[in-house]
DNA sequence: TCTGGGGTCCTAAGGCAA
DNA sequence: TCTGTTGCCTTAGGACCC
């Protein structure tokens, strides 16, 4: 046995509750926060919301069919200084944290038990803390791993705290269909079930050959573990990124090449821009192509050198499109699309470590570019501030921790 | 009736070199 | 020179998470 104590922290709604923090009147109502807009999802819904069966993740015009009365939200706060904020509280136990996403993450409080004590009592103080500071509510699971710890803390759901033993891991988990395990996610469970097993308990009667034979090496022994309540993966306190990317979903699916081909140069040059603030080179580059009726296709390219900038990503990013004959070149010299597209993405991948300074050519070239084709909306001061932190910052006038607020 | 945007990890297949 | 094996790289796709 490891003997570690992890506890994994989850903000309650996140999304709902900081909205609610400039909107106090509209506590106790049936909030979703999302976009307005035909083809947006639910961000976030708050529990009255979801006694009607409103989910994250769910097409709004779904989730309003399913509760008419709710409020719909649009994001307006800025939930990354929250989550830095929230985070800041669990530094103060332990360095040993593991920042999950926006609103959970990780802490490992196995080295704070002989300086704090009672791991239950840290985590009560931590949520109080939470509760008390920043008025956000939150819920947290204390077990021996991070699986557990998650799968209490999701069980504690909302505001609630729960704590796991070891010796109560087994007769916890095996009533649970095992849909509601961590990474077991629709498709797995559905394949698990298609062979009579609904249960963990059932599940864990499988034999690690069965499970690898049926789901592969890796996912089989995840499968085998997991239904025992075993999970030895680390707290990971850093992270390094390996891919950036940004996608985005038209309107109504288009033809039409102008307005697919600005996308594409918007999305290069974000991307971009992302990859110089974090003083970055891609390798590679993955293209992902939605089309009407939501069939996806990625594909990928090599770049002849790294690059950070959105010109080479751009040009890169046409030239194959060109090649599938996903993009078409009329005879008049404009684009088409024959196959009409819902969404496109554009990420960096093979990422390596910029190791010489802001390369000024760079820099320069994407502005020429921006003045040639013309600057969507986006692509204005805000973009260019962050190029200018990008470059001096890069030089050591401004800290490293600064640059990282600008991206992103 | 519909299905966003940001990621990570795994697998499989084909090309290629030792 | 031919054949088979192995392992790595590249590419595409899928599942999952929030």
């Amino acid at each position: 046995m490891s003997g570690r104590v992890i506890m994994h922290l989850d903000m309650d709604a996140f999304f709902v509750n900081v909205e609610l923090l400039q909107r106090p009147e509209l506590r106790g109502k049936q909030i979703i926060v999302a976009r307005e807009s035909e083809r947006s999802v639910v961000l976030s819904a708050s529990y009255e919301a979801r006694v009607y069966g409103v989910r994250s993740a769910m097409p709004l015009v779904q989730a309003k069919r399913a509760c008419p009365t709710a409020i719909v939200v649009e994001p307006s706060q800025p939930y990354r200084e929250y989550s830095a904020k929230v985070m800041k509280i669990l530094h103060e136990v332990t360095d040993r944290v593991e920042q999950v996403s926006v609103d959970e993450a990780f802490v490992d409080l196995t080295p704070t038990l002989k300086r704090l004590g009672d791991p239950v009592q840290t985590a009560q103080r931590v949520r109080e803390r939470i509760r008390d500071e920043l008025n956000l509510p939150c819920s947290a699971g204390i077990a021996a791993n991070k699986f557990i710890a998650k799968m209490a803390s999701s069980g504690s759901k909302p505001n609630g705290l729960w704590v796991i033993p070891p010796y109560r891991v087994q007769e916890f988990l095996d009533p649970l269909p095992v849909g509601k395990l961590w990474g077991i996610g629709p498709k797995t469970a559905q394949n698990i079930e298609s062979m009579g097993i609904h249960t963990v308990q059932q599940l864990r009667g499988c034999t690690l050959p069965f499970l690898q034979q049926k789901f592969g090496q890796s996912l089989g022994a995840h499968l085998f573990a997991i239904c025992r309540g075993k999970d030895d993966r680390a707290v990971v306190t850093e992270r390094e990124e390996k891919s950036m990317g940004a996608e985005h979903t038209f309107l109504k699916d288009t033809h039409e090449g102008t307005q697919i081909t600005q996308e594409l140069f918007s999305l290069a040059m974000g991307v971009a821009r992302r990859l110089r603030s974090a003083d970055k080179y891609a390798q590679n580059l993955s293209l992902k192509i939605r089309f009407e009726g939501f069939e996806t296709i990625t594909r990928s390219c090599m770049l002849t050198s790294p690059t950070d900038s959105g010109q080479k990503i751009y040009r890169a990013v046409i030239k194959r499109l060109l090649e599938l004959g996903i993009l078409e070149k009329q005879n008049d010299g404009a684009f088409i699309a024959p196959r009409a597209i819902r969404l496109l993405g554009v990420r960096a991948e093979r990422l390596q470590t910029r190791s010489s300074g802001f390369q000024e050519s760079l820099f320069a070239e994407d502005m020429t570019a921006v003045r040639e084709q013309g600057a969507p909306d986006w692509y204005s001061v805000e973009s260019a501030m962050d190029q200018i932190h990008s470059k001096f910052g890069s030089h050591g006038l401004l800290p490293a921790t600064l640059l990282k607020k600008h991206s992103g």
